[in-house]
RNA sequence: GGGCGAUUAGCUCAGUUGGUUAGAGUACUUGCCUUACAAGCAAGGUGUCAUAGGUUCGAGUCCUAUAUCGCCCACCA
């Protein structure tokens, strides 16, 4: 027998080892129609935050559902090893032991990150284990496993041989403190304070002089000339002419270029082409050299003169001082601006210039563009709008670095002696070789993660099998990271898209809307909040409380909503288990009404959750399933119930309903739903393997659906009636049916009498029921009132539909069915009235 | 500057291809320990659907503006 009350802990201990070692979570069975989805790898990184709850719980409801409707259903896990993520935290915990990483060397750091990545991943399981997450770990990748690492290669080398891969010396985001490149996505602007410094650029042989206006006065020390705009009427007498560079002494052109703005500030740029990508690009207009001025590290190099050593935020401050010294400085003039910091280390980013590797994204991105204009090999997203991001993305791309000056990653497979270069999967032949020594952009692996994990470029089993996948989920904040890169190198490699939909799901906010981060220790842990409500719940809560795509404001309040709900479903499930004593096999040939009415009911809900299931609308899921449970199954049938529970038609109802239920809402809450189905006299192995309910048709009863509802509205009706009118005790009924059920709902066996009385009434009525209360009672003001207001909303209601329906506009215009329901409405309010009006 | 989303009950959110009296949870009021559940049951009140126009027999839903809030991208010498 169950406990009375429900307790999470109990339920969910040790359930999910039993489901692993029967290999319910494994694929394989030919005889089925796969179906295939990869789960977004998390970093080896840290914990799993209430991010990847939903992601995840999402994905297994997906999986559970298929599952349960027949599909031999792959889902595929695994980790990521997130490059610069975890090599900085690597980083850091060899800091705290005083250990630097360049003294233990690339082998030694390697073990340090396969040791750390190891904890992680074992972290991670049981995080997923406490989810309940039925990935299939036989099959279980990570990012730097052999087999993806080949795929790595085997992409490298082959955009390489089409020359979409390149090496090029460009400016990148340089991120100073990992001392390594970045892509453009990995670079966040944040709005700073700054300022806008005003300096005197002397007019070469003049005492006159150009006033420039710059962010970033430590970079003058690389400045090659000075631009204005070609239109701009007031320097139109200073071309061909040089200023002197301040502090430095150098003599550097007047140059015109449109990138220039003569309406911005003073109209005068410096241009420093090896530290900004604009004054790269004018730089190699003019041809002007490229004079680095700062390292690696973000410290000044010999060229800033006596600045050298400093770091750039010093020299700047220094050097600022020095030019006001020296009657250089006009202004400093305070601003916010946005400016660059790294996604990872959170240092701020200095354009640089560098020797990288870069894919060029032309050829890629169109084909992305071309793909989705086909309805039938296109990426369906979930909602619709999200593939305009993917779509504007492509169509506005720049060319990605995917070199990155780390350790920690697939080593770029290419080798350099002297001048030459040689790319391929294995080192080359001969003497004097050395390899590159940096590695790939964490998004170059991850970009190959639906196809690679199968054993790709292999056609293996799983490969021809499960890809392209069907279902990917993931958050609108990585679309272009990640779901635009695997379409393009899907396509490109496996000339198929690399999932048929991409579910999108929003982001977890705080209860303020605010987003979850570690500065403001708002963060909510999953686990904590399993510990408290059950993974059931944080489960059913995160994936049905907003609509697809919105963001969802995390609220406690309505996870503990949840675990009502949940213990409402133990309670009734208890109820069902104490009232089927003896049933061996379900038997629905013999129902009454109520009986009817809930397989009426129960029949709808099937049809419409399943719908909503297809369509990963689970919010509208829950509207119909928690509905039918709370009101339908428990308030109403239960208690009807209880008056015919030793028939044979109501416990097979009971059963056969809680069954339905169950497996509903397994998908949702596995671990209750098992243990709960594992109660019933009648079951399948498990509920986890057992079949999708179907709807039958041959369990709609129309009629008693009917008159049920109306015996229901008659109870309400009959029950308001008494409460407002504030009916106790002793009162007497006259009434003109013989439903035995309203009677002995409403116990009114012992008040029924045949005669009518001269003492107060209130009248109850429906279209087939009628009951007159007697009341020994004053009829007070306020009594005649509330009857009166009644009556009149319901003749105001009559008035409405009547000029509803000789609209003649209306009754033209509107389909036939409608304008039938209105008329029969107006009947039965007509009908009601007469017999309200005593 | 370009794009996207939101605005509905005190709060958090749903609202299907337009269908005529707009829903849920929570909070609130009243009465109940009715042997499944008081973390419950019964009954109840709650709305200028952001604003202004328009289309339509009919608009929370479609169209056009506007306002406020949020997000993304680009620019920021």
């Amino acid at each position: 027998m169950l406990d009375k009350k429900y307790n999470h802990l109990d339920v969910e201990k040790d359930r999910y080892e039993n489901w692993k070692e029967k290999g319910y979570f494994t694929c394989g069975d030919v005889s089925k129609k796969p179906y295939a989805i990869v789960i977004p790898p998390p970093n080896v990184t840290g914990k799993l935050h209430i991010g990847h709850a939903l992601d995840t719980a999402l994905q297994d409801i997906i999986i559970r559902f298929k599952r349960m409707q027949g599909f031999d259903c792959l889902w595929l896990p695994g980790t990521d090893h997130a490059a610069i993520a975890t090599e900085a935290k690597v980083v850091a915990r060899l800091k705290e032991n005083k250990i630097n990483k360049y003294e233990l060397g690339r082998e030694g750091f390697l073990k340090e990150c396969f040791k750390w990545s190891d904890e992680h991943k074992n972290f991670i399981h049981e995080q997923w284990a406490k989810l309940g997450l039925s990935v299939d770990l036989t099959k279980e990748r990570f990012t730097l496993d052999e087999g993806l690492s080949e795929a790595v290669k085997y992409v490298f080398v082959n955009l390489y041989e089409k020359g979409l891969i390149y090496r090029g010396e460009k400016i990148i985001n340089w991120d100073p403190v990992a001392k390594t490149a970045l892509s453009n996505e990995e670079v966040i602007y944040k709005d700073i304070e700054g300022a806008f410094y005003h300096l005197k650029y002397f007019i070469e042989g003049s005492n006159k002089y150009l006033e420039v206006a710059t962010t970033r006065p430590e970079t003058l020390f690389g400045d090659t000339a000075v631009a204005v705009n070609p239109n701009d009427e007031r320097y139109k007498d200073l071309v061909g002419k040089n200023v002197i560079l301040p502090i430095v002494g150098k003599s550097i052109p007047i140059i015109l270029d449109e990138h220039a703005d003569p309406t911005f500030g003073t109209g005068v740029v410096k241009i420093t082409p090896a530290h900004d990508p604009n004054d790269f690009e004018v730089g190699e207009r003019h041809n002007l050299p490229r004079i680095k001025v700062i390292n690696e590290d973000g410290t000044m190099n010999e060229l800033a003169l006596h600045y050298q050593g400093m770091s750039r935020f010093e020299a700047r401050d220094a050097l600022v001082k020095e030019l006001e010294e020296k009657d250089l400085l006009i202004k400093v003039e305070k601003i916010t601006h946005s400016v660059g910091h790294s996604e990872r280390t959170n240092a701020i980013v200095e354009p640089y210039l560098s020797k990288q590797w870069f894919v060029n994204m032309e050829s890629l991105s169109k084909r992305v563009l071309e793909n989705q204009k086909n309805k039938d090999t296109k990426v369906n997203f979930i909602p619709p709008r999200f593939e305009k991001i993917m779509n504007n993305w492509m169509s506005d791309c720049h060319d990605w670095c995917i070199s990155r000056q780390l350790w920690w990653g697939h080593r770029i497979p290419a080798w350099y002696k002297n001048d030459e270069v040689y790319v391929g999967m294995n080192p080359p032949e001969g003497e004097g070789w050395v390899q590159d020594e940096d590695v790939l952009d964490t998004w170059f692996s991850s970009a190959l993660w639906p196809f690679s994990t199968m054993g790709w470029p292999n056609k293996t089993d799983l490969y021809e099998r499960y890809f392209p996948t069907d279902t990917l989920v993931t958050g609108y904040d990585i679309i272009f990271f990640w779901v635009c890169r695997m379409t393009f190198q899907s396509l490109e490699f496996t000339n198929k898209r690399p999932f048929k939909n991409c579910l999108i799901h929003g982001l977890i906010r705080d209860k303020l809307g605010r987003k979850m981060s570690k500065s403001l220790g708002n963060g909510v842990d999953p686990m904590d909040m399993i510990q408290e409500y059950g993974a059931d719940a944080l489960r059913y809560y995160l994936t049905t409380t907003s609509a697809p795509g919105m963001d969802i404001r995390f609220d406690e309040e309505k996870l503990r909503a949840t675990w009502n709900f949940i213990n409402k479903l133990w309670n009734a499930s208890r109820f069902v288990l104490m009232n089927i004593d003896g049933v061996k096999e379900i038997n629905l040939d013999n129902l009454n009404d109520s009986d009817k009415w809930l397989l009426t009911r129960l029949n709808y809900t099937i049809r419409d959750v399943t719908k909503y299931m297809e369509k990963f609308e689970f919010n509208n899921v829950n509207s119909y399933l928690y509905s039918f449970i709370w009101n339908d199954f428990c308030d109403n049938y239960i208690e009807m119930a209880k008056f015919s529970s030793n028939e044979e038609g109501t416990k097979s109802t009971l059963l056969y309903a809680l069954t339905a239920i169950l497996k509903m809402l397994h998908p949702f809450m596995p671990y209750v739903t098992d243990l709960l189905y594992n109660e019933l006299p009648i079951k399948d192995e498990n509920i986890m393997i057992s079949d999708y309910p179907k709807m039958n048709k041959k369990l709609i009863f129309k009629d008693s659906e009917e008159k049920v509802n109306e015996i229901i509205e008659f109870i309400k009706n009959y029950r308001n009636t008494l409460k407002e009118n504030n009916i106790t005790s002793k009162y007497q009924v006259k009434i003109n049916f013989d439903e035995k059920l309203i009677i002995k709902m409403l116990k009114l066996d012992e008040k029924i009498i045949d005669e009518d009385l001269k003492i107060t009434s209130f009248k109850v009525a429906t279209k087939r029921y009628e009951a007159i209360i007697y009341f020994e009672k004053e009829i007070t003001d306020e009594d005649l009132l509330s009857q009166k207001k009644k009556i009149e909303e319901l003749k105001n209601s009559i008035k409405k539909r009547v000029a509803l329906l000789s609209n003649e506009a209306f009754t033209s215009k509107a389909p036939k069915e409608l304008v039938e329901k209105e008329k029969n409405k107006l009947q039965e309010e007509k009908e009601q009235l007469e017999k309200m009006s005593v």
